[in-house]
DNA sequence: CATATTGTATCTTATATAAGACCTAGGCGG
DNA sequence: CCGCCTAGGTCTTATATAAGATACAATATG
């Protein structure tokens, strides 16, 4: 017998969460009400309701007594609380400004390839961003976009503070997830005016893959930031 | 009317929390059954359930069906594999082996005070261990226990490669949370030959509090670690 | 007879459903 | 324009049934 038995509120959460993959609901859809998925699937609503919990402690949907349930979206607010991690050492959070300092089209490098599952002799657009905290330059950012998840994203004019919130609206992409690999470098000298630190101090390097709905990766940066002011904070539970 | 409402499986919630902070259940007790707390609180079953079930969650209790529920303790595996966050720079889990350096007492500094909730005058417990990975040195942690949490914690004589483990046997004490402050800097001197890397050399700084079920901060450490070979990987959701 | 195996009772947790309480928003009458 | 009412949503709780674990008696087998 091939076929694993599966409980039926997790056969509820996967065909509800295959329907947010193909983007039959996206951001800040209401959902049917639990009663009304429960009649379609011909379950009872406490069924529903147990699949649709999971989705919310996921953070995929967001529920409103007495509203109804709705498709999580990120929005400038909870997208830059969610995933930026730079603290003052006393745990005050921060809010970053961002102000763009190139952005151009090029093949993407081999490790690019590799990190974003790309073909041989596909296009990205390197976006390099520098990051301000409380006034002062803190973050340089080099964000790897590939064209074919992306079409034309160089042709925006202002790119908004959190990139997550306009891949959402512009391209349906929700990032669910991010994974960050940290190293201590020392900083390279041609980038060192913009952070205004000596060249070849130490800094962090913060290397991010942002994951979409659907387990992809899609989209890719590393970034360089001096520790002498700012932390990152990790909490693990 | 002051008294805010609070769902049943909420207060059962709270009281079954209060009896792990008390230490009526330790490590790996077996709690009564569903049925049986559901009779001793004068609720249903399902309510209790509810509540051991977002206690599940948080990792604090473990069910077995069939068996029962018990109170999650640390192994030397799920301990490291929990908190353990160092990795391959291909994502590849990685396991410690940990030597002593050094262990003395005295006094705690400002910050330990502060860090720590101490009273001015109380004495720690300043351990130094090596840690490496796939036999290369890669760790110098320093680890601070406040003496009137771990009594004599400094006559133990052969320490386990995970610390929580031990204060969770001899002091029922159960690490439920770290919180991870990450910042490059310069390796001291004096410290250099212990990881093989030049002085001087650009390395991650890593500041630990570890946290009691209680919300008290029982440990503190930080350490220093090259990322040439290895690297610190979080995973945001 | 000794021993292994099978059945069965009774624990446990896991899953599904139903019923009522509570919350929100909008319509409707004063 | 205000206040009441109601429709339709989620939230909470309870109950019934399924399924896993274990101990032990009954039974088959050498």
């Amino acid at each position: 017998m091939s076929t694993v038995f599966q409980p039926l509120y997790k056969q509820v959460y996967d065909v509800l969460l295959q329907r947010l993959k193909d983007g039959v609901w996206r951001a800040y859809d209401l959902l049917p009400s639990e009663f009304a998925l429960a009649d379609e699937l011909g379950v009872s609503q406490g069924t529903v309701r147990k699949a649709l919990n999971q989705m919310v402690d996921e953070q995929l949907l967001e529920r409103q007594q007495g509203k109804g349930t709705y498709v999580a979206g990120h929005t400038q607010e909870s997208s830059l609380f969610r995933f930026f991690r730079w603290r003052e050492p006393n745990g005050e959070s921060l809010v970053p400004s961002t102000k763009v300092v190139s952005s151009k089209r090029r093949l993407a490098t081999k490790s690019e390839q590799k990190a974003l599952s790309l073909k041989h002799g596909e296009s990205v657009v390197e976006l390099v961003r520098l990051r301000s905290l409380l006034d002062k330059p803190a973050l340089l950012e080099f964000v790897i976009q590939p064209l074919s998840i992306f079409p034309d994203i160089d042709t925006h004019i202002d790119l908004p503070n959190s990139l997550y919130t306009l891949y959402q609206e512009q391209y349906g992409i929700c990032v669910v997830s991010v994974r960050d690999q940290l190293r201590a470098t020392s900083l390279p000298a041609k980038y060192a005016h913009y952070l205004g630190v000596p060249a070849g101090e130490p800094v962090l390097m913060v290397e991010r893959a942002s994951i979409n709905i659907d387990g992809r990766t899609v989209e890719w940066s590393h970034a360089y930031s001096s520790t002498e002011q700012f932390v990152y904070l990790v909490d693990l539970k």
